[in-house]
DNA sequence: TGTACATCAGTGAACGCGCGTTCACTGATGTAC
DNA sequence: TGTACATCAGTGAACGCGCGTTCACTGATGTAC
């Protein structure tokens, strides 16, 4: 899209082709960051960010359909990883259950257009796909399973963490979608959500 | 889109041209709720689903931008009326609320594409339809400082109220986009959402 | 009452554009002899 | 060491399509005289 990103790009070495698929999915993502939507998003507009001719792209996908699929997963990928990263800069839940809600809210607000592509529903995801979804959820039910656990609160870890979910999902899509309004910043509503779960220890 | 949509449609008469406007915004809100998104939504397409041609659109609108706000600022409106409606089914303010909830969420499940259009911010919104969304949130404030004076809280009604939008927007978000999980009926989740809240009378 | 005319609701052909996809190709580079 | 060849990474022209927009138009109907 910017003029920035096309200029030259020089062919790959023999054995390295492979290398413009991942320039080409990251291509994919920066549009989706970009665009905020799926549609819209072309392959002849992926070649050009990506610095290589439309025909390139058949090299490596069937068409646009399966191009825009592995996008998305290549998204999925990239976000269950920061939430891993937050989980494991330590080992005390609650701590690890504040550290993963900045970096989802991070995540979410620095790239909107990004995370929205993962909620939004609006391309049929493939299979592996929804694996890395799974386990992305999968790592907030342990969380709030430890922190009931610890607090002896008899909850299903599952209902909680849907909520966790649902409302932090809701808190980082109106914040992205609304920024001009007064509203209130998200540290602040993530310490909401947390008190009205009931999420912290008693002190 | 469908044929049983396309047929048959006869010129309105003499000084009824102004009814071709409010098919064509029933028509793109139509495609909206299929669609789920405001992009790849054609001047063409509405044109079609009206059974009018392209060029007739011009009649009514300055170009395809128009169109498209106009027909958000439809949606707005009747999601507004949705509410009132609910609103006003009763006097008491802990009923309301939880008609109201019920409104909202039937409203989001039913068309889901239409709602998800009010709220992507994918599109820009013009003024007036910025005025309908402020006065459906300050439905909610109303509602939420008429509960919080029954029930002598103190916490301020307007950031309790952002609290219970977030969330029954990621409720509804993630429920349309989720169908399959093995998600809890959106029912449960909003009264869930009122307990964690402490938007209910002791009893 | 009859007729000319203005208005109104809408049509259909045409334009230039970006799209997804196909096809035959180019030119650099590693490898077999 | 030199050379023919296979492979690899990628190109460029061409196609048919739906799009937004423009233009000149059509045909029904109400109104002035």
């Amino acid at each position: 899209m910017t003029e920035s990103t096309k200029p030259i790009r020089q062919r790959n070495a023999r054995g390295e082709g492979d290398r413009l698929r991942t320039d080409l999915l990251d291509a994919a993502a920066e549009l989706m960051a970009e665009h905020g939507s799926v549609d819209g998003i072309s392959l002849r507009a992926v070649a050009r960010c990506a610095g290589v001719s439309a025909t390139a792209v058949y090299r490596h996908f069937d068409d646009h359909v399966e191009l825009l699929q592995e996008a998305v997963r290549h998204c999925w990928i990239n976000f269950l990883d920061a939430l891993e990263s937050a989980r494991d800069a330590g080992t005390d839940p609650f701590d690890a259950f504040h550290r993963c809600g900045l970096a989802y809210a991070t995540f979410a607000t620095t790239r909107p257009g990004q995370y929205r592509v993962l909620f939004s529903g609006r391309i049929e995801i493939a299979a592996e796909t929804a694996v890395v979804a799974e386990a992305t959820f999968q790592i907030l039910v342990d969380l709030v399973e430890a922190m009931l656990t610890e607090l002896s609160d008899d909850r299903s870890a599952h209902f909680v963490a849907v909520q966790v979910h649902t409302w932090i999902h809701g808190i980082v899509d109106l914040s992205s979608g609304h920024p001009h309004d007064d509203w209130p910043p998200v540290a602040a509503q993530l310490l909401g959500l947390r008190d009205a779960l009931g999420l912290v220890r008693e002190s």
